[in-house]
DNA sequence: TTCGCAGATAGGAATTATTATCAAGAGGTC
DNA sequence: GACCTCTTGATAATAATTCCTATCTGCGAA
């Protein structure tokens, strides 16, 4: 999720979509899944199952990491959130909002949400229009941030 | 690497970039280490340590699975190949030859590639000008392909 | 060519990330 | 409050990758 969302009326909104979910599905909101959903909501750093976890714990300090896991795995099944794709040995965790696209610092791995509607609005190359059905676009940029640059001139 | 780039000159070309990258680095370029190479760039289906492993083992029947994988580290390290962002558990990789983008379906998880030299040549947006250093940029579209969108219909 | 050795390999053991199993716990319904 | 079902936490299991180490070898120097 995108910090310029970071809102109350966004987090409400998204929220509203859990309980929308849950509604339709079945998924019963257990206090386990609400704060995974909420740290994962209010999370601005695409965090993995662990760090999830470990964020949770002062808040629940019974709760277990494969619970994470599963509720992330729900979560996903159900298309509340994104595990992302990246070349890391952890996976990598948004809730799905608004379409964004992502800069990745291969140097710290941190990954940058950004916003790129001329992107979002173009079509498809002639190449793959009969590949198949097409649902989403993506963008990842990659290079090199400017703390680790920083890094680099001064340490 | 692509289909239309599969062919004899360009395997050697591939294979001159190795030894290249191998004289510079001081790399030493193993019987391992080619048949790897040349097994990588034959693929065109982004294979894994385990599948790439499989199929070297009529020609090397000795060669582990381990070698395999620090192979392809060390030939990322060296950006020989790219290792792909994805959301599977198993890492997949490529030949780094020409710049490409990837079609993912998300049923049967084949990873194709196409060109798109309308997004290649476009910029940056605005918004990130000053993150770093951009050194390369990539599209993903999402979709079901049409031999999993046929199955849903007969099967 | 041969030599010497830093760097590379094979194979098994270890580690890391994730998922499965299962007994116990709790939400929703009547 | 009993009952049914879904969910949890603890533990065990699995999958993917990396580490260990004895042995081997590509390749620069002689
Ligand atoms: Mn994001
Ligand atoms: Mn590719
Ligand atoms: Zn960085
Ligand atoms: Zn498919």
């Amino acid at each position: 999720m995108t910090k310029s969302m970071s809102s109350d009326y966004s987090d409400s909104h998204l929220l509203r979509a859990l309980r929308e979910a849950c509604r339709i599905s079945g998924m019963r909101l257990t206090p386990q899944r609400l704060e995974v959903y909420r740290e994962l909501a209010r999370s601005e750093d695409h965090p993995s199952a662990e760090e999830l976890h470990q964020r949770l714990l002062e808040r629940m300090p019974s709760l277990s990491l494969d619970t994470v896991y599963r509720t992330l795995a729900t979560f996903a099944r159900h298309g509340l959130i994104h595990k992302l794709d990246t070349a890391e040995s952890q996976g990598r965790f948004e809730v799905a909002d608004d379409t964004h696209h992502h800069l990745v610092c291969s140097r710290c791995k941190e990954i940058m949400d950004f916003h790129w509607p001329g992107f979002d609005q173009s079509g498809v190359p002639e190449e793959i229009a009969h590949w198949g059905r097409i649902e989403r676009k993506n963008a990842v940029i990659y290079g090199i941030c400017n703390k680790c640059l920083k890094k680099d001139r001064t340490g």
